[in-house]
DNA sequence: AGATAAACGGGGTGGTACCCCGTTTAGTCA
DNA sequence: TGACTAAACGGGGTACCACCCCGTTTATCT
């Protein structure tokens, strides 16, 4: 048992349902869906949610914490892949997850507001941090073994996959096609 | 004079001071500007404001028609650059314009709801459309040239523009060492 | 000047975010 | 077990917003 988690039964149980409530709503309506809503369709009063979650951000935060911490996994489990393409398919990949989920290119842009609502207990850290750090090896294992342009960091990554992310909603085809061309520029090579 | 324009001369004066309120107040608060507040500025009824831009679409496309005209004219009058370095400058130059200006790309995402408030005369078309075709003489130019990678369309590089414009809202510099990347590729060339 | 249609805007509707504060309920301890 | 206490809840209020109806004002033309 984790050293620090006080939630009473009720509290834990709404915090829940006020999460998949979101999570269908944001589906259906991209990240501006109405939080009266959600907490509507959750059966609670709006009160409630903004008591779980204090903002917007923290709420997108909470409802794709699950699916970004697979990414990072499917990141690692990767074998012998070689650095860059291993680089190239985890942004792709990611890429269209993002668009696939509108909300989480939201959730990941904007001022990540200071940790401290009541949803959050102190180990769990913000979804931006979780893939950036994720991309940081990936991209640190592809410049040391010179497959990197100089100068490109794992910032200027991720927010090149935020915009194209957000930029294709709903369409990962287009997005996986043009985080393709980004990667491998316009021109050809010779 | 056009052919077709009829507009009352309190309404054209009314249009153009909701259109200087409105520049004024999107640079300010970006494109989800209170229209209501937009109207106040201009001293004028929210429903006038209603009644010439039918949608914040309408009155984004008004604002920034001006700019995307002269970052068109721009990009005709470049003399003798090699095709490469043309379409690569504009399309640097164009993103970084809608980086600058939080609500341009806003204002070429949103559904192009069928043009035809009274705000925009026959003879007027989007603002999409214009860099569109403008994009498109530079992207054939290149093709042509052979120094474009094949499959490479104009609609791919206004989405990349779009979406990095938008991702990196008042951070030109960001969006031009962006743009740079993704037209040349994130990886070193032999 | 008078007619007529264009343009205006006060004010209504229905929606949203966010919060106060009295009420309910889970957890605890004798 | 029942009583106590703090956690959690939610009805309802405030303030804002987009959007529109419709009676009033005003430009334009003859």
């Amino acid at each position: 048992m984790p050293a620090v988690k006080t939630l009473r039964a009720d509290g834990r149980r709404n915090r829940a349902r006020l999460l998949a409530a979101a999570a269908e709503l944001i589906r259906q309506e991209g990240a501006q869906a109405s939080l009266e809503e959600i907490a509507r369709r959750a059966g609670l009063g709006s009160a409630t949610l903004h008591r779980h979650f204090p903002s917007r951000h923290a709420l997108l935060e909470a409802v794709y914490r699950e699916g970004v911490e697979q990414l990072c996994e499917h990141a690692a489990a990767q074998p012998g892949l070689d650095p860059a393409a291993e680089l190239d398919t985890w942004v792709e990949d990611t890429t269209a997850y993002i668009a696939d989920n509108r909300g989480l290119g939201i959730a990941l842009l904007g001022s990540s507001d200071t940790v401290g609502g009541d949803g959050l207990t102190a180990d769990e850290i913000c979804v931006t941090d979780r893939l950036t750090d994720e991309l940081q090896v990936l991209v640190d294992r592809a410049a040391h073994a010179g497959v990197l342009r100089a100068g490109v960091t794992g910032s200027d990554l991720m927010t090149l996959m935020n915009a194209i992310g957000t930029a294709t909603e709903k369409d990962s085809a287009t997005a996986r096609r043009l985080v393709r061309l980004a990667l491998t520029g316009i021109h050809p090579c010779p």
